[in-house]
DNA sequence: CTGAAAGCGCTAACAT
DNA sequence: ATGTTAGCGCTTTCAG
């Protein structure tokens, strides 16, 4: 008999999925669920939370009562109450030159955070009002001259990044792939395939990634008495820009040429193209982030897997972590790459 | 003189990113701000919302105030009383086959939001637990068999989708891209090239766009008297999957292709490359989805732009409007595509 | 093992 | 134009 009780929401689907308005409209509420039960409302909490001081049978009852008149709890009230707000938030780079890179992290933070039980938040760089309310932060990949991360470090929680964040002191905790030995792999992997001058064609110093990539090719120049060829452009650059700075590259005569985000890539694939140049045999090439596009290139691209999706991941571990109240023994968590050899080293 | 308030939170940075915890460990309240003016909460709590009933001096110093002591709003508290979170959920399918266009979604999403002062929580398929309170969801791409959906359905909150929901008869307001223009353009384009067999490579009827894109693509076909040539696939099948239906069409004599997803379109370049056939002049190909690897692909791709970021604001006014109580006098919102006309129909 | 009561921070109704 | 009060739904002492 369902008559006698106040709700029975989770049977009554709206004549049109846009006709309801509210908080859920008036959803059935923990005393609802107590009335039900015939139990107080601690009681109600403590069974549903597991809290165990409760006899088996009554949460039984409980949880039957809660089911039948389709209570969902009302997690603002028991923000309030308990001082969190079970909801991570994650700031995305407003780039397209990664998407993939960035929609495989969005997938694995939200996988991870689900399985913790916490929402995820995105959190706009352009929110003019107040900033959302969350336990802790997960920045993606700052951009430099992004404005809207200093008021994230504000937020007067903890931050986890998957980049460092130029030009602030202080230090979040931080989860990172290894562009360092995703670098040195591409270059040896070029220079076996015959390369002789070897240039990059990478990201301005506007990200941490970009920047280290950079330090790691020209180190590498050095210890291998290399000359380094360098054009970097913005990820917000045009294509045709990307374009020019690869032909710039072609220009001085480099054999083989080493990418750093996939527009790169793919603008290198054009100019080399335009001048009837065989990649692969010809030209060598090798891009540091990977993207499924680069695999269906013609020719497909060698690259390095950053592994997106398990740093985001491992950013929420880490956070949690944090939130829990464990002290990180260390805030750097690195993220092992994995060489994705495909025939544009020509050594495949 | 900061002495005597009792938070003075907005300039204290933890010594790391890392080190705080519960909700903001003790911000400052209304309260804080009420005794700092010296009003009551009410006259705070109005000032701060501008509801006006308040002489522009004390609303000024209760802004000061406000200031001072970095006060920030607790949200928690707020929901709870007004029964709405300031939260609408977004659904994001789970493929990577066409991210820019849903990364290009959830920005414009995302700034829309922000403009109407609304957060946006990600809303996972596989959460276990509770689904996240929010006043309404957007979803994205719908993708049947996603188990998910039928949960954020019965949340009992306003839907707006950007497919139609395949094998549910119950509607949710609708913000999608005009599919059956696009593909008729490009049909129209490749058979002014010259194209005498056009097939499609597309992907299988898991969307509602699938669908429109091939009935749209037979209709064409009947009224023009051509031989229908039909390979599909699911988004979630893999590159070399989709290599081999491109090779079914080439197979068969198709002179041009029009591809579905970016997906596909690249498939087919691999497919016509392997065969020596210049894309263009010899094979003419074009693809409904744009995307920037078609645009840096050789040769470039003709395609549609179906302004993704624009469907994404469209989507949270709709909803906005829903829940405000508007009644939306059309349900339906049509975004219109643009054709990209590209090296690969041999017409640009 | 369970209940009663207080209160998280905010806003709406009702005073003044 | 401003203050007082009650209470949103939940969890948490503290009492049984």
């Amino acid at each position: 008999m369902l008559a006698g009780c106040r709700f029975v929401m989770s049977r009554i689907v709206p004549a049109f999925l846009w006709q309801t308005r509210g908080m859920a409209a008036k959803r059935a509420t923990i005393l609802d669920v107590a009335e039900r039960a015939g139990v107080s409302t601690t009681t109600v909490s403590d069974a549903l939370r597991g809290r165990g001081r409760i006899s088996s049978a009554t949460k039984a009852a409980v949880e039957q009562a809660a089911a039948d008149i389709g209570y969902v709890p009302n997690r603002a009230a028991r923000s309030l109450r308990i001082a969190e707000f079970g909801v991570i938030g994650l700031h995305l780079p407003e780039t397209l030159s990664r998407s993939e890179f960035y929609m495989s992290t969005t997938f694995g933070v939200l996988e991870q955070c689900a399985s913790h039980d916490y929402d995820v938040t995105l959190i706009s760089s352009k929110r003019a009002a107040a900033p959302p309310d969350v336990d802790g932060v997960i920045v993606v990949d700052p951009l430099t001259g992004d404005l809207g991360l200093p008021r994230i470090l504000e937020l007067a929680v903890p931050v986890v990044t998957m980049e460092r964040i130029l030009g602030v002191e202080r230090e979040a905790a931080l989860v990172t792939a290894d562009y360092e030995s995703a670098t040195v792999q591409l270059l040896d992997l070029l220079a076996e395939g015959g390369a002789q001058r070897i240039g990059l064609l990478s990201a301005i110093a506007e990200t941490d990634w970009a920047q280290r990539v950079r330090r790691e090719y020209e180190q590498w120049c050095a210890a291998n008495n290399r000359e380094p060829h360098i054009a970097l452009h913005s990820v917000r650059a045009s294509d045709d820009t990307w374009v020019e700075g690869a032909e710039g590259l072609l220009d001085v005569g480099c054999d083989a040429v080493l990418c750093g985000p996939p527009v790169a890539a793919h603008a290198l694939l054009v100019a080399a193209n335009a001048r009837d140049l065989p990649v692969g045999p010809g030209l060598g090439m090798a891009c540091v982030v990977d993207a499924p596009s680069l695999a269906s290139a013609v020719p497909p691209v060698t690259s390095v897997d950053l592994k997106p999706r398990e740093s985001g991941r491992a950013s929420v571990d880490l956070l949690v972590g944090i939130l829990r109240g464990e002290q990180p023994k260390d805030a750097r968590v690195p993220i092992p790459a994995t060489l994705v050899e495909r025939a544009s080293t020509g050594t495949a």
